[in-house]
DNA sequence: TGCATTTCCGGTAACGTTCCCGGACTTGCC
DNA sequence: GGCAAGTCCGGGAACGTTACCGGAAATGCA
């Protein structure tokens, strides 16, 4: 197996000094057009490329980049990736991906394999205070998902749920739904006040009392949302019930529990997910549901870690919007019901 | 901001050339007890963190594995890149993930990007001749998935299609399917050739002539699956209509179709998909399938990457074997039509 | 005590690259 | 023709690490 060939055996092989051949390699500095030319077609007999190793060791820029989400395997995550997998090989560099599990050990493994490998840079969804000393190594980074707002020091990227919620609520609204159920993922995560709270501003400024609205918790699961549907509809036995779910997780296991139960959605019950999944498109009927923009989220905090390197100003968080996708699992109750309710 | 702490400043402040430094942080060559805990306890002290890229540039290991895969925003993807990535973690290496799109160019761009980064081995969903010589340059690799087959010499982990086809078919007699139709993928796929010539072989043993089965090309896509269900109900109008999908999602496609076209699954309409995706388990009814062991195929192809690297025997390709998901989208028909058609 | 052996450690080179510096040669101008 | 400026190139150092070699000290044994 030959040995893989140096910038030495470029110059060798074109008459010149390595410094010579660095140079006109790298395009850097004053070489003649001659010699560039014979260089360049030296590199290209021998078959040289470049060791990044070396480079990244001399220059301090590896090329490399670090991203470290929960779970590759999970769709939402894995559109993140994608996105930032993309915009970091537009830059012509790549992306190491890991996997935190949401596991505090796990975390802090990867984010010094992270410090180790020299990346230059990472994208990081923050499951620990880990990620707070992280950057005092020297790695700029990006936070992205709704954990990050806990870390207002560091920029970052999510999407905008007030927004969404409101996007969610006003379409229901239009619909003829006042007052949708709401199953809701775990007290202790950050998302969850940012959505309720959102839904209280939108029923204050409509005079509906936000008390009157059932509110479930779950566990952003599938069983999760199968089993708070089912004390719903053990609330609520009679009239059309509206559900907005904190996630499509819970939104489709929403959907089995109310098919089980014998109610038809969309006649019967009215279902709203949260995320953008795509499971979403496959259920009978497709489930309703606020797209976040995974892809775009990943593209940006790529796009930011880059500012962020070469000292472009800097927005301390950006929300991007999220946007809605119709498919059948909401009733047009509209027709039926022109009712007024006094506020 | 600080500079990273080197071997050096922990050579120094343990009193100590960095060569015992190093050898006393390696682990490897013989030093002293107390030295060896001096020196780790000035690394602790100044929270030193060994350069990989050094380390790589002088062992020749870089720490680094790269996988190219077509797109690991699709759920078959990332879940082979997680398993993948797991492996690589236990190692206490580190995984660079790229997206080919089935595109040659992106390929090639993405292959030369892990030669340049000297990674110690890659994974490769090979899409074009690129890795042939792409293991020339002493790159250890193994393939994966169903494309590799046309690279016999390098070592390769796939699913048992053939395994996976008799499973599905076996079940399906087991319920009274006797001469399912086939939605296949595009003739240009070898993954149908192979699927076919298993139905042909289970057919003959069960003097079935081959030829009666109905069969759709199409292109894999939901869409694709979705017409060419029309197709074969415009074909077959009456009694009821069996179909044995060569992916999941052009048997959610199909499973559209029938709703559509008025036709119960599973009453008048049974589905059998092949793949495993998450999404089938979201669809009404729930699509039964054969899911591909995606996880564990990224698993295994990163344990023979390390057993090549190591030396230790390989195996040419490696067959893993699928299993059957039971859902609710295939019809029991032994109950009504106990029928022994003549052979 | 003297010699051989072991244990432990420091110096140096090397991995492949880029950057800086200075020297040689060419060009321009008076 | 002489000097300044510019152009182009080679030498050497440095990035941080580990491997190798040799020497000093400690130990073992007679």
């Amino acid at each position: 197996m030959a040995r893989r060939p140096t910038i030495i055996d470029v110059a060798q092989r074109a008459g010149v000094s390595k410094s010579t051949a660095a140079r006109a390699l790298t395009g850097a500095g004053e070489v003649n057009d001659a010699t560039r030319e014979k260089v360049r077609r030296a590199a290209e007999a021998v078959g040289y490329e470049r060791n990044h190793l070396a480079v990244g060791m001399r220059s301090g820029r590896s090329g490399l980049f670090g991203l470290v989400i929960p779970d590759i395997a999970n769709p939402f995550w894995a559109e993140v990736a994608r996105g930032a997998q993309d915009r970091v090989a537009e830059q012509g560099a790549s992306l190491l991906v890991f996997s935190s599990d949401w596991d505090h050990d796990r975390e802090a493994i990867h984010l010094r394999a992270l410090r180790q490998t020299h990346v230059e840079g990472a994208i990081i969804n923050p499951v620990s205070d880990n990620v707070d000393d992280f950057g005092r190594f020297g790695v700029p980074s990006v936070l992205i998902g709704s954990s990050a707002e806990r870390f207002p020091d560091i920029p970052s990227i999510g999407s905008d749920i007030a927004q969404a919620v409101r996007l969610g609520l006003d379409h229901l609204e239009a619909h003829g739904h006042r007052a949708p159920a709401l199953i809701l993922g775990p007290r202790s995560r950050l998302a969850r006040a940012r959505f309720l709270r959102t839904v209280h501003e939108h029923c204050l400024e409509r005079d509906i009392d936000p008390a009157t609205l059932p509110v479930e918790d779950a566990d952003y699961t599938f069983e999760g949302g199968h089993a708070a549907m089912q004390r719903l509809m053990a609330r609520q036995k009679v009239g059309h019930l509206t559900v907005f779910c904190a996630n499509d997780m819970m939104a489709l296991g929403a959907l089995l529990a109310a098919r089980e139960a014998g109610r038809d959605c969309p006649r019967e019950v009215s279902i709203l997910g949260f995320d953008g999944i795509p499971g979403g498109a496959f259920s009978w009927p497709g489930l309703t549901t606020i797209e976040k923009p995974a892809r775009e989220m990943g593209r940006r905090a790529a796009q930011a870690l880059f500012d962020q390197i070469d000292g472009r100003p800097q927005d301390g968080r950006t929300y991007l919007p999220c946007r809605l996708i119709e498919r059948g699992s909401l009733a047009d109750l509209r027709a039926h019901e022109p009712l007024r309710v006094a506020g």
